[in-house]
DNA sequence: TGATTTTCTTGATCTACATCAAGATTTTTT
DNA sequence: AAAAAATCTTGATGTAGATCAAGAAAATCA
């Protein structure tokens, strides 16, 4: 059951089948369907959740009611309001199924209490956050001194294959630019590859 | 010795005297000349520094030669490539001092030792990347999300009196414009307040 | 203290991307 | 299978911030 996150899980840390069987015993299923929340602003955010089938954005909506997308999750990866779910604290963003989407989840307590019965744990999350970390640094580097067109191409490469699978206009507002710039940014592409 | 990083630690983690001892003397110090490199594109980041007075930036040069300021660190942070750090590949980073500064420093090996030896300091610099992983997420938002002006503001309220310390075109890489847009960017603001 | 380097400002012009508009295509719903 | 909704494309035009240029002010150095 679970062999993705089991096999995630094992990629940082090693468990015994004992181990194994009591991180399993803490999880919750659940299945979102198309547009469903995870997280809705306001809201605190409690859990955070591995993704076992499907496709998650996370993102916030500014004063005039337009969205913008900082983060996509997709198979293998855990998405949260890091900040709400340690602080308590609403969260200021929203987080939404772009597919039917199938996770297991965590709440607070059970983490904290993961941490404490199998330590391991907390170098599991402390590595899964310091490469999320990194990866985001890198984002900022390339949105202060990129084109929209390299930060395309980068998208492509961090998500293989997600760009067959959500609507652009959703990788539009990831990259911090309109619709109509990235559909004129991929006809150019295409001129150019042929 | 040390007082500001021991009260630092204090905020994350409990330690008794032994151990802040034993984690003292870990440490090495090291001063900076203003310009001096604490870590250079290519090589290897072999240390985190706490910085216990004065200011280092991490930038990127270009392919043009252009830098971009990743970000700043003051009193009471930490800094390194985390990325080179801990996968032992050379770093694409820059960092140095805009300031004479003094730092105290760990090396790789130490710092797994100290996991080993005090659980806790897992946990200590697990809350302090989450931070920084949240804070750069936020600096993501604004970037896709803001005008220069609105960024400029968070960064005063991000990084206060730092406005003071370091030179504006520094300022102006940090927030991914130019020195000269900043210049007329807060002559605007200046116009609004009086 | 004078010389040199670094930093900051202001003006003129340019450009990457935004906005507005409207039709075409694809997907979802009934 | 038709209707409705969501998505994508293309054109015309606007704008935040870039680039180029050059002088002023401040900091650093000899």
């Amino acid at each position: 059951m679970y062999d993705s996150l089991l096999r995630h899980v094992a990629k940082f840390i090693r468990l015994n089948e004992e181990e194994q069987a009591f991180f399993l015993s803490q999880l919750q299923f659940r299945k979102l369907r198309k547009r469903q929340y995870f997280l809705q602003e306001g809201d605190v955010s409690k859990h955070e959740a591995f993704i076992l089938k499907g496709c998650l954005r996370t993102y916030e909506v500014d004063e005039n009611g337009n969205e913008h997308v900082l983060s996509f999750a997709i198979e293998d990866w855990w998405v949260g309001d890091l900040y709400s779910f340690f602080t308590g604290l609403p969260s200021s963003y929203n987080i939404d199924a772009l597919e039917a989407t199938e996770i297991v989840y965590l709440d607070h307590a059970t983490q904290e209490m993961l941490y404490e019965k199998i330590p391991k744990f907390e170098r599991y999350f402390r590595l899964l956050i310091q490469n999320a970390f990194i990866a985001t640094q890198r984002r900022v580097i390339s949105s202060i001194s990129k084109p929209a067109e390299d930060r395309y191409l980068e998208f492509l490469e961090k998500y293989p294959l997600l760009d067959q699978r959500i609507p652009q206009h959703q990788i539009a507002s990831y990259l911090g630019i309109t619709p109509e710039s990235l559909s004129r940014i991929r006809k150019q592409l295409h001129r150019k590859k042929g």
